[in-house]
DNA sequence: CGGCTCATTGATGTAGCTCAAGCCTGGTGG
DNA sequence: CCACCAGGCTTGAGCTACATCAATGAGCCG
């Protein structure tokens, strides 16, 4: 077997494309070698999406598979009057194209600008099956998703709206900056990725509902919302108190 | 590498207890060889479990995976004042214990009267890494558990109550039988495994409203309750209808 | 028979939806 | 540079679906 960490080695060897992709790192390309990604960069090519674009429709049949680089794609399940319910988010590095599927059951659609490396299905079937640790990288990415979903699960069941929009805003933030875990003191700033809209979409909501959470918890001094899509965390331990799960 | 489908030729070499499991189809050993089950059904032991038994709690380190082979394994979160959401259902021959995890994010507990057949979590590891299909059933059967979560979490967020419970009564009748997919003609029975403040825990509402759901569902003609637990569904194609999804 | 648990049904309250009106903010063109 | 417009956001008033509280009923076991 080769080995699976050269790549920290002869960086030298890294295509340019991929040296400081994130998806290198915490992404499914953390475990492949220089060689794998030679290969690999040479079908792949990254593009660059305006919001709004729909990516796959579902019950489409999919050649691409693609890494998440920048922005939020957003996966949706509409009934048939129309309504419609955000069940996915993915942001980067995260791995896009349902692994071992050729069509998808959702559709995919960019909720902001998004970057993708896309790469062709057949190359990265023929990788899954050479390399086993990718295909363990994408059942590790899949359990998470599964993990997400069933917290999820819990907030549009069990909680009320404000709850639910307290959560999201803490969602929200964990994936844009992963290493605020712990450090509760300071007040973070960050950018909304969505629109009302597509939370509401997304908790269930109206935007109006929405709305209106966000403003109360703007008058409960847990968030400012210095520009409607700019929202600052004052107060993270009363967010999370007002998120209600433990 | 060994055949794989040894298991369908030497079934007098297929231990007797594996003999007519359903797992050794539809579940994980249907990868495994003759030899593999023997290896494996020398450390496992089936064990019966009465209704309302919890078999893990959130945070446990558990020591053990499990095959369902009778009833239903309810999968529950509970915010920190008691409100309490089922994020899954497991039905035979599902696969039990999160694969590569030592903890569980989930409570499960059984809702009717179960019967497992349980590994010690070495064994199963072990034969993951000299059975590469095993892993990738075992992914197959997180895929699908993930498909689940989105379709409820469609169901959670955009429908009413009345969508939800038809919802509901069509995936345990799905569940219970696979095989009744398209004969929509005939009416069919079956035995709910979940009492009415397990299913509102599943659907997001509370027991009261599934009973008047319930109800309403037979006074369209859509079902009929034989016994509060046993249904019947007289009209699939009118069920559909009113569970809302395309 | 009484004492369970589980399910149904009714009466009332309320969270969040609907409809509708205004309000920023950024872009476009005169 | 300002005037205008469009899309996204906020806020308000009233309504409805579902929750809550409470009583009754039906099987089941000791």
């Amino acid at each position: 077997m080769r080995d699976r960490h050269a790549s920290a080695v002869n960086d030298e060897d890294v295509p340019a494309l991929c040296r400081q992709c994130e998806a290198r790192h915490r992404g499914i390309c953390g475990v492949l070698t220089a060689a794998d990604l030679r290969v690999l960069s040479q079908s792949s090519s990254q593009k660059l999406y305006d919001k709004g674009t729909t990516l796959v429709a579902a019950g489409d049949t999919n050649e691409h598979y693609a890494n998440v680089l920048e922005g939020v794609v957003k996966l949706t399940k509409t009934l048939r009057d129309g309504r419609q319910q955000i069940v996915g988010l993915q942001f980067a590095p995260d791995f896009l194209g349902r692994a071992m599927a050729k069509t998808s059951p959702v559709d995919a659609a960019t909720a902001s600008q998004v970057k993708l490396c896309r790469f062709p299905r057949a190359v990265i079937e023929r990788l899954i099956n050479e390399v086993p640790e990718l295909q363990g990288r994408l059942f590790g990415q899949v359990l998470g998703q599964l993990d997400e979903a069933r917290d999820w699960i819990l907030t549009l069941g069990r909680k009320t709206a404000s709850e639910k929009v307290a959560s999201f805003l803490l969602l929200i933030e964990h994936h844009i900056d992963p290493t605020s875990c712990d450090a509760e003191g300071q007040p973070t700033t960050f950018e909304l990725p969505l629109s009302r809209s597509d939370i509401a979409d997304f908790l269930g909501l109206t935007l109006e509902t929405v709305s209106r959470q966000m403003t109360r918890l703007r008058q409960s001094g847990a968030i400012s919302i210095v520009h409607s899509r700019t929202i600052t965390i004052r107060d993270k331990a009363l967010l999370k108190e007002l998120a209600g799960d433990d």
